[in-house]
RNA sequence: GCGGCUAUGGUGAAACGGUUAUCACACCAGUUUGUGGUACUGGUAUUACGGGUUCGAUUCCCGUUAGCCGCCCCA
């Protein structure tokens, strides 16, 4: 709400004198109310923004219906617990980025930093390893992360998720990894996949162990912060930025080497599956996840021409999670895999590409009225002309008939039609052609007819319908 | 959470210590009575907020807030 308007501006009156007019306007100025701001971190999105974020949405909605998967809303407040029993204690998620607090019931309770968590207590919660596995389960939404705000990073961000849940099988894994890569392909994006394979629990343990023993030894060369690396989250060393652990990363144990037999063979099919289907991927023995309940494979989406040095340049990222479910106390050894979207990144990843959503069809009508009885009116034929399916532009709050005219002629409409006084009078309507000028005088009761055919006319065979675009 | 840059009307800019803060676009109203795309007139900013220095601050300093960039982390 614009705290800017003012008063209330003399429109329907005549004139006021203008000394009494700004004495008015003395008067009031006393209290400057001041307009809430924005929380940190938190914005609108404007209508302007609206198109990209619909082909966004559109986009992600079509394929998860395509590839049978079932929408699931869930709730945007979860116990404190869910986090941070599976995102991990350790992850700075849940140390410092996570709103929580206690609710009237003295719970304490968090905005959902992801919905990962979410989607398995709920496949948990309403009996679905009960159901035929895998359930494919998709959600879009906001998520909350108290982080220090950056372009593309928002405190409240939205995501779209796509969980499978129920089957280990590394086509499951694929399937995901393609049909991510589907959704940039709909919206006209080119990405990548960077793909890796953090193993089982138990083998990531015996590499964690090699891993730190070697940079152990080249803990002098560490710069401060992967030097706190080595002992919080050692595998975090991997992607680190800096210059000469970058160099000793290439001496240093890779985990691919220290994969049990089964996780490599899953790991391995994972990488057929989506070169038979020709998706670029990039081996990165160097990605790790975020979040501790990964296992097995992980990857990212990321701009195909991202030159990493960006930071906030993933556009989604995901991976299996086999032990989340039995974490959350469910079933032993359900095996489940997803992704997640960052819609924000997608939206800004189209801009930059200067990918516009399709038009809508704009009207090309206008209704210009003179007066109540012809506003009354007006009313009524804005349905019947809604009805017909022929969307009507008016500007019923404007009194000038020029006005009004000025307003059609901004948003280049056809015809515009007017009731005046007269018209109302006669029960007539005057159709305005608004190239040639040319009016024409017509019974009101059949002008929504008399429009539909001059408009059929000037369009030719034309289809109201608009296509979307994108496809390249 | 750490470091850096920035902050002027709806938008984009100008003024950079000195009279009523300038320009463009947008918006609103009007240019005598019911007709657009042009033209003209007028209106719309306590220069993010709060302090300080100064005779005087949009201009200098400090704090706050917010945005952006890098780190951390992640989507």
């Amino acid at each position: 709400m614009p705290a800017k308007k003012k008063a209330e501006p003399a429109k329907t009156k005549k004139k006021v004198p203008a000394k009494k007019a700004s004495a008015k306007t003395e008067e009031v100025p006393k209290k400057k109310v001041k307009t809430p701001e924005l929380l940190r971190g938190f914005r609108d999105i404007l209508p302007d923004e609206q198109g990209r974020w619909n082909m966004v949405r559109d986009a992600i909605r079509n394929i998860a219906e395509a590839y049978t998967f079932d929408r699931i809303d869930l709730p945007v407040l979860e116990r404190t617990d869910l986090f941070q029993r599976t995102v991990g204690k350790a992850t700075d998620i849940i140390e410092k980025e996570m709103y929580t607090f206690t609710d009237p019931s003295n719970r304490s309770v968090a905005l959902r930093p992801e919905a990962t968590a979410s989607a398995a207590r709920a496949y948990i919660n309403h009996g679905m390893l009960e159901r035929p596995q895998p359930v494919k389960l998709w959600y879009m939404g906001p998520m909350f992360r108290h982080d220090r705000p950056q372009a593309g990073r928002y405190r409240q961000f939205n995501q779209a998720g796509f969980e499978s849940f129920g089957v280990h099988e590394p086509i499951v894994d694929a399937q995901l990894i393609v049909l991510g890569v589907q959704i940039f392909k709909d919206l006209g994006l080119d990405v990548k996949v960077d793909i890796n394979s953090i193993g089982t629990p138990e083998c990531r343990q015996a590499y964690l162990a090699e891993l730190v023993a070697y940079f152990r030894q080249h803990r002098s060369k560490l710069c401060d912060e992967d030097k706190k690396r080595l002992q919080k989250n050692p595998l975090r060393l991997l992607d680190s930025k800096d210059e000469t652990t970058r160099e000793l990363l290439d001496g240093a144990p890779q985990i691919l080497d220290w994969l049990d037999e089964k996780s490599k063979e899953h790991f391995m099919k994972v990488l057929e599956f989506i070169e038979e289907v020709e998706i670029p991927f990039t081996l990165n023995p160097y990605l790790v996840r975020g979040l501790d309940y990964y296992s097995h494979t992980v990857f990212e989406f990321l701009p195909a021409d991202d030159t990493g040095e960006k930071a906030q340049n993933a556009l989604g990222g995901g991976g299996r999670y086999d032990g989340l479910v039995e974490l959350l106390g469910g079933r032993e050894e359900t095996p489940a895999c997803g992704f997640a979207l960052g819609i924000e990144r997608i939206v800004r990843a189209l801009g930059d590409k200067g990918i516009d959503p399709p038009q809508r069809p704009q009207p090309q009508v206008f209704f210009a009225q003179l007066g109540d009885a012809a506003r009354r009116i007006g009313l009524n034929l804005y349905e019947e002309f809604r009805q017909a399916g022929i969307p009507v532009a008016e500007a019923f709050g404007k009194n000038a008939l020029k006005a009004q005219l000025e307003a059609a002629n901004k948003l280049n409409v056809d015809l515009t039609l007017i009731l005046g006084q007269k018209e109302v009078l006669d029960g007539t309507i005057i159709i305005r052609d608004m190239e040639s000028g040319a009016q024409e005088i017509v019974d009101v009761k059949k002008v929504v007819s008399l429009v539909e055919k001059k408009l059929r006319k000037e369009e030719g065979v034309a289809p109201i319908t608009q296509s979307p675009v994108v496809e390249k």
